[in-house]
DNA sequence: TACGTTTCTGATACTTGATATCAATACGCG
DNA sequence: CGCGTATTGATATCAAGTATCAGAAACGTA
């Protein structure tokens, strides 16, 4: 039942650079609206390859200010570059498939209240987590064990 | 009580490389020397500043084995080039102080447990997980707050 | 101990991800 | 519209890490 948790609160990502008191400008938007189509999270190499039109540098340095806005969530990786995602949700953890790679989130109140009861063992004052969660996807499943229910 | 739990186990590090058939040679003796005085994690670029008579290829080729060996674990990191450390414990995760970088050990069942739970929420097969926690440890804690407990 | 095969080493060149520079350009307020 | 400031992107540069490969070292064997 609490399997479509995802609530997605759609930030504006262009708003989020505004706020900020950064100028909207049309490259900023192209750079935007890519970001925003996409459903799986990505890389700052991959923007570059979908945007020729856009320098490097630009798409660096905006990914960058979208992190600092929290518009954006730098994603844990397996190895190579960063992922980045929208923050679509307050706080979650992200799932990622040690055969594929997809990322996927989850949330779940349980791990949060484990980092408070955690407070005392620690040797500092907590200021955040980060929970990863190593799977074998259900496609991968799926096509390991040949003959599962995956198209 | 419960924060002495780390249990040393040495391990001996140029036996886990023997045990994976490669040879036993001085170059890797030195390197070995090197990872297993330190107390803090380190990457790869430090080990070769330390040796500074040791080529960067056989570090990062010795490493990469230590690690497939199970040796070295490969350590969260916060931005930059990824840490290592001694492998001593069977299943811990890690603190990095946002402010200093320093990163820790702590084990704790309760995420243990969480993790068990969590397997009907996750779509696949969970083959492992990783937590961070973000800190401002004690020391820095002790820099800002000036006058707090700390040398 | 000497030998020969196999592995290892490290200087170098290269790849890739990311940042710094800076002249030309675009934004947006008055 | 026009100006000051922020933005852009080609390019150079940096940094981490890998590929190459000739010479050196390990080690089983005799």
């Amino acid at each position: 039942m609490p399997s479509d948790t995802v609530i997605p609160i759609e930030i504006d990502l262009i708003t989020a650079l505004e706020d900020r008191g950064l100028r909207k400008t049309a490259t900023r938007s192209t750079i935007v609206a890519r970001i925003e189509t996409a459903n799986d999270a990505f890389t700052a190499e991959q923007l570059c390859r979908d945007l020729p039109g856009v320098g490097r540098a630009t798409v660096y340095r905006t990914i960058r200010h979208l992190v600092d806005a929290g518009a954006l969530c730098k994603l844990p990786i397996l190895d190579g570059a960063p992922m980045y995602s929208i923050a679509r949700v307050e706080h979650h953890h992200h799932t990622i498939c040690s055969k594929c790679g997809t990322i996927g989130e989850f949330r779940d109140s349980t791990v949060e209240r484990v980092m408070r009861s955690l407070g005392k063992e620690i040797d500092g004052d907590i200021v955040g987590h980060r929970m990863e969660i190593f799977i074998t996807c259900n496609r991968c499943l799926g096509i390991s064990k040949s003959g599962a229910s995956i198209a």
